[in-house]
RNA sequence: GGGCGCUUAGCUCAGCGGUUAGAGCACUUCCCUUACAAGGAAGGGGUCGCUGGUUCGAUCCCAGCAGCGCCCACCA
């Protein structure tokens, strides 16, 4: 007996995870239970990390896409399915270039000073150092990805999907150059597309500029929030049909300061609305004018420099900057008497997602991507709307069906080239001698057409998205023809924020589509962004950003992660903070300590069978039947990516049911050592639960899980760890109606019991003596008397019933249970007026439920259209109701 | 301008056409009882945003409104 206490003491108090959590990843790596093994007679199950972009440190929602991902993965593994879980990088083209660019800013450097390939070294130096250190990251949460599978986007097989791509749609005419009014970032020195545009709303002004007409007096009245681009101003538009105006159409301006003589055109376009009813037309720096000027074929005057200086069309304004010149421009037309009001207006203005400038709208020449139309079932789009339409792809939750669709309905060409230089160079190669284009898959020496060997490749790279596009086809080695493809393609769920719904997930279905024919992946789960504990969305500039490595120090990486998918719903937003940490790593620590209590009774245990004995008591069949409810519960919750009411409900089991009454109850049967030893379910359950929470909290319920394993008898069969052990499931035969309801009568009472003992102020210590009046369940609760009087700290308890009622001592205190009384004889503590108070107070709230319930039956309706069942179910509880309501008037009637 | 989401206990959130609406944290009282004080026991606390409608029955479904948040949009 004093070794066995020795050995219990050796176990400690509370859970560390630093000492287990490194130890057993190593375990399961070198287990090599990670890697996705190919079977052709069972369907896989298969998820791609999304890319993580080499840009930094992992932050926190990257936490949370490893800790559902990883949640998913382990729970189908353990299912026995054929699991494939693909981690990958993300060169993050532009991302990552701005962040080496600010680097260099700060040594006072910048990259045309340093030359392409020097540049490039830089990136990589930095993209190797953050790339090893995101990996270390993840490890430290415990994903079980398939390392051994690990893709960059800039490995060479994604690079040749890059490629391979490129050309065949080149080839195809999908892929074209073309000049276009597109969104410029002055301090990248790049476009970027629309999706890259950030729109915030901004306190500007609106000027009213006069337009003098050629012929003789008077002027046109335009309004603009940007006038500097008066000087790229080809023409003035009115509405057609704007009675106002009809007499000008045809007439010609002329611009002030520079002079140019301009036409003024009709155009449905213009809102007679807004401004003034005229507009300046600006063909080269505004969308809607791109329009009009390509309607009535007007002049495109490019007015800025890529770094957004009034170029030499600008006369007198040329090299300064656009907002300089702004100022100059409108002084020079109030000193001219032009400017005729400023009004403040609020408008929004486009900004550079990755560094804020603003965005300035200008004709380029660039590579697209044809699209075509959501309507157009041969386009790219067409085919991946419809693949969601149609439900071949299901979107949870499913109201971002609508969103995909919606977006789907509006795409234009992508815009696939940036003036970038980190990313997959465009592989397109211009002669001087014909002006002709290469494409081809391999570098090509000289010009396809002409034959020339003046040949240069295109400068630019691919819009980073585009290899992200290629993801999931990518890294199973397309366009090869590789085993993993045929075997893993397409992948069963894309999980990641609902912010990248259209950057990747929509892309991805595109270019899947177009690549392989299939759709990439059958469900996209959409989870919620994480917010800060005041709901503040995390982020550098406002400093509440949180290093997960630091949560995991503090609290352990199954804390962090139970926390982060704790109470989330499928694409609704979640709040993170010290408060759920600490819960979570209560959690994990009330686990360590059941497991404690259960460890130190195997240990102490003469001998026990391996399986559960054919003769169980109540309490057995009752956590039993719990535990199945749970388990079926958990899978069914698990199906529908409902992660946080799935721990819920683990949580709930193991801590309310589990410890609180199951484990309290084998204290007594452990100690009086009686027929029926509860060691059995104790394990069972134990380890059940185990299995059912590993995937939230793979560390510490492996930890457990070994050392419980370690103490059971050998079984060949037991396999080496509890994440390729089988999850557990339910066939419903441990239900046992019977059994939840004669507890909760056992539970009722020794509730009731600690109930009147706090209230009545009785010491901790002592003991109070109880009568139970159980009516017909007289010999449920004799068999269990002393385990009610060890929980609810009862002696002596007599227990009447079966048609002999029971005593009531005048001055005692009465619960009166459903079909029993519990009633304990503490004379001189009880006051009785406040007894009568109280009964009182139950009566009236009983009688209150009764009305209601009396009112329903009483309704021809509701008994004749309500389903039987529920009009049965409210029947017995009246009755139930009202004998409860006879007893508290007989014990009111008692005490007067 | 269009669309979406949220509104339930002091806080953070679940839930759901049918018991007297739940959890965690916080709060009150008692307890260091040999699994656990990161714990145990017992409590207090909610007209489920507002107004209508559908229904035998609405916190839940529908409509409108209000507040908050988000997304999309060529608001010169």
């Amino acid at each position: 007996m004093a070794q066995q206490r020795q050995k219990l003491n050796t176990i400690p108090k509370v859970y560390d995870p630093h000492q287990a959590e490194e130890r057993i990843y190593k375990f399961w790596m070198d287990g090599g239970f990670f890697r996705a093994i190919i079977d052709p007679s069972r369907e896989p199950f298969v998820i791609i990390l999304p890319p993580t972009n080499v840009t930094g440190d992992l932050h926190i929602g990257h936490a949370m896409v490893a800790s559902i991902e990883d949640a998913l993965i382990r729970w189908h593994r353990m299912r026995g399915e054929p699991t494939l879980w693909l981690p990958g990088k993300d060169h993050a083209s532009i991302a990552t270039q701005v962040m080496v660019e600010r680097e260099l800013a700060e040594e006072g450097l910048d990259r045309e000073q340093m030359g392409r390939e020097r540049f490039l070294e830089r990136v990589r130096d930095w993209v190797s150092l953050y790339g090893g250190r995101i990996t270390e990251q993840h490890q430290r949460l415990g994903v079980s990805c398939d390392w051994s599978r690990e893709r960059y986007t800039m490995d060479e097989g994604p690079s040749n999907a890059v490629r391979t791509t490129f050309v065949n749609l080149y080839k195809k005419g999908l892929i074209y150059r073309g000049e276009r009014l597109t969104n410029w970032c002055p301090r990248c020195g790049t476009v970027i597309s629309d999706l890259e545009v950030d729109h915030q709303e901004e306190q500007g002004s609106l000027w009213y500029l006069r337009y003098p007409y050629a012929d003789g007096d008077g002027y046109v009245t335009v309004a603009t929030t940007r006038p500097e681009t008066f000087l790229g101003d080809t023409a003035v538009a009115v509405n057609p049909n704007d009675e106002r105006t009809k007499g000008v159409i045809g007439k010609s301006v002329v611009l002030p300061i520079i002079g140019r003589r301009i036409p003024i055109v009709a155009d449905e376009a213009v809102d007679t609305e807004f401004g003034t009813g005229s507009v300046k037309v600006t063909p080269a720096h505004d969308p809607t004018d791109f329009e009009i000027g390509r309607r009535h074929n007007l002049e495109f005057v490019t007015v800025l420099n890529k770094d957004a200086t009034i170029n030499e069309n600008g006369g007198p304004f040329q090299g300064q900057d656009r907002f300089d010149a702004r100022q100059a421009i409108v002084e020079e037309f109030e000193r001219q008497g032009l400017l005729e009001k400023v009004e403040p207006h609020t408008h929004s203005v486009g900004h550079c997602q990755r560094c804020n400038t603003i965005i300035e709208p200008m004709v380029t020449l660039q590579w697209w991507m044809k699209v075509g139309s959501h309507e157009d079932s041969q386009s790219i789009a067409g085919r991946a709307y419809q693949a969601v339409v149609d439900g071949e792809i299901e979107i949870v939750p499913q109201r971002f069906s609508k969103v995909y669709m919606n977006w789907m309905e509006n795409i234009r060409d992508w815009c696939i080239s940036r003036q970038l230089w980190w990313g997959h160079r465009i592989p397109v190669w211009y002669c001087s001698a014909c002006h002709r284009e290469t494409v081809s898959m391999e570098d090509p020496t000289t010009c396809e057409a002409c034959g020339s060997g003046d040949i240069e490749q295109d400068p630019d790279v691919l819009d980073t998205w585009f290899s992200s596009a290629l993801w999931p086809h990518s890294t199973m080695g397309w366009p090869e023809d590789t085993e993993d493809l045929a075997y893993f393609y397409p992948n069963s769920v894309l999980e990641t924020g609902y912010d990248i719904l259209f950057f990747w997930v929509a892309r991805m279905i595109m270019m899947g589509l177009q690549n392989t024919g299939q759709i990439p992946f059958r469900k996209v789960y959409l989870h919620g962004m994480i917010r800060d504990e005041r709901g503040s969305k995390m982020s550098k500039t406002k400093g509440n950003v949180v290093n997960p490595l630091e949560l995991i120090d503090q609290y352990g990486a199954d804390a962090v992660r139970f926390a982060l998918t704790n109470g989330i719903t499928p694409g609704n937003d979640s709040r993170t903070g010290a408060r759920k940490l600490e819960a979570s790593r209560n959690f994990a620590n009330k686990l360590w300590n059941i497991s404690r209590y259960v460890l130190q009774a195997v240990d102490q245990a003469a001998d026990f069978g391996p399986s559960l004995p054919v003769d169980l008591s109540l309490e057995d069949r009752w956590v039993l039947s719990r535990l199945d409810r749970t388990v079926a519960k958990v899978n069914e919750l698990l199906e529908d990516f409902q992660l946080g009411e799935a721990q819920r409900e683990c949580h709930d089991f193991l801590w309310n049911e589990y410890a609180d009454w199951y484990i309290e109850m084998t204290k007594v049967r452990l100690r009086e050592g009686g027929r029926l030893s509860p060691l059995p379910v104790l394990i069972h359950v134990l380890e059940s639960t185990l299995r059912l929470l590993h995937p939230f909290m793979p560390f510490v319920t492996e930890e457990i899980w070994q050392s419980l394993v370690q103490r059971l008898p050998d079984d060949p069969s037991r396999p080496p760890s509890i994440m390729v052990s089988p999850f557990p499931i339910s066939d419903g035969s441990r239900h046992d109606g019977q059994a939840e309801e004669e507890m909760d009568l056992l539970i009722d009472i020794v509730t009731a019991i600690r109930n009147a003992r706090s209230e009545l102020k009785v010491e901790a210590g002592r003991k109070v003596e109880a009568i139970i009046d159980a009516g017909e369940r007289k010999p449920l609760v004799e068999t269990y008397i002393q385990q009610v009087s060890a929980l609810a700290k009862a002696h002596p308890i007599t227990v009447y019933g079966n048609g002999q009622p029971a005593p009531t001592p005048d001055r005692a205190r009465v619960a009166v249970l459903g079909s029993a009384r519990v009633i304990l004889p503490v004379a001189g503590v009880v006051d009785l007026g406040a007894e009568r108070q109280r009964i009182d107070a139950e009566r009236v709230e009983l009688e209150e439920v009764l009305q209601k319930l009396e009112a329903r039956l009483g309704n021809g309706d509701f008994v004749s259209k309500a389903p039987p069942a529920v009009v049965e179910k409210e029947r017995a509880r009246l009755s139930e109701y009202q004998a409860r309501l006879e007893k508290l008037k007989e014990r009111l009637a008692e005490i007067g």
